[in-house]
DNA sequence: AACAACTCTGAAACTTGTTCTAGATTGTGG
DNA sequence: CCACAATCTAGAACAAGTTTCAGAGTTGTT
């Protein structure tokens, strides 16, 4: 049963027109130190939990209650569990990013430094296999609700590999055809996380995976 | 905050060891043809409630009703909601299946043939966008509990992306490699899906994506 | 200091997935 | 056909994400 005159007057939300366009978002005024700091302790908590049993042991009453924090004051700040795990992976992202840059990918090929880097990240992942599942979970679970955070998400991830690839790139930025393989290095890296983190897949699978994908790199630069 | 040694004594659980035994399930009884008819009522309800409004759309308690099936006899069935939406994949996976053997790919090269296949799935879910939203979302949202269900579901997949690569496989089944780029081509499969469903890349995108991970076909074969 | 506007708190309410229970129905071996 | 075991039904109950709201606290302005 395929329902497809049925789905016909929803389509159009899928029509694929909707291209990438930045949307202005209000671009809240800052947030005062207090704020900050209230922000934080959401997102430390948030990690605590989470490394504890994962996306199921993210409850919001709790995370509340360990930040200091009332239920409402929570959504304010982040308006659903997947924005607040998704915000809690940017975090960590950003984490990588200044590490991977004081200490960057050593071997020769672009294709080799990037598979280096998304090893190296994945071994940082297995130190906290319950903090992984959360934040991956949330990001491939987002609907269209969260889709500028995971933009920033996906942004960040992207100028990581880009990093790892070099100056193999040429001076105009990347060709669609880099950016496509890029984005096919990204899909493989969150989808072999998710059939680790749900126990369908070894580690050596995932590294495999990892190095076979990254091949794509060798033959676009 | 990385909570090291708080994850450890958990991490076990994701040590990766458990390989993928086949893990002998019970094997319930054969159903009776009333049960038989429940069961098909049931995913035909939640096809239909899919198509209208995607994974949030199928409610469980609607599901039954449409069904004309307590809720208690749904989860029975089904023991919970991903259950139920990896099934319902199951079932379309199989219709296409049986479709493609009817008319298989006609490109030359196998790299070409997965990615027609591919394509030609894509068309399809195209017409039923919120259905492949609640299939693939539960898909990759799954946790172990339902390790057994969607192991049956990537298990269809690869075998149609072996039908399409054809006869350039030995005699001796697919090499590591081969697998390796096969699980490739899947995360790249679903992951460019989500990001379809979620609104964060265009049609185009997913297709050029599917066109570049297929590449990797030719080179292990 | 006084005021307005905004933010935070605490608690209840609502939604939807999931579990549980008591009684009705069905299927089966004797 | 009967009795018994398994299954199904209806409905309550529970769990966790989300919303709402009245009142208390903060902040910035004059």
């Amino acid at each position: 049963m395929l329902c497809g005159p049925e789905a016909a007057k929803h389509s159009d939300a899928f029509s694929g027109v909707g291209q990438m366009a930045a949307e202005v978002r209000p671009a809240s005024p800052p947030l005062t130190r207090r704020q900050e700091a209230r922000r934080r302790r959401i997102l430390d908590a948030t990690t605590l939990l989470a490394c504890r049993g994962g996306f199921d042991a993210v409850q919001m009453r709790e995370v509340a209650e360990e930040a200091g924090v009332a239920l409402g004051t929570l959504y304010r700040y982040f308006p659903s569990k997947v924005h607040l795990l998704v915000a809690t992976m940017q975090d960590q992202l950003e984490h990588l990013h200044t590490t991977l840059r004081k200490r960057p990918p050593a071997s020769d090929s672009p294709a080799e430094r990037v598979a280096e880097t998304l090893l190296r990240a994945f071994r940082a992942l297995q130190r906290d296999p319950y903090l992984a599942d959360a934040m991956v979970r949330a990001l491939t679970f987002a609907d269209r609700g969260v889709r500028d955070e995971v933009d920033r998400v996906i942004g960040r991830t992207t100028a990581i590999i880009l990093d790892a690839i070099g100056p193999s790139i040429g001076p105009q930025g990347p060709t669609p055809e880099q950016l496509s393989a890029v984005r096919v290095v990204e899909h493989t890296w969150h989808a072999a996380l998710i059939t680790w983190l749900s126990g369908r897949a070894t580690i050596a699978q995932v590294k495999s995976d990892i190095e076979t994908v990254c091949r794509l790199i060798d033959l676009t630069v």
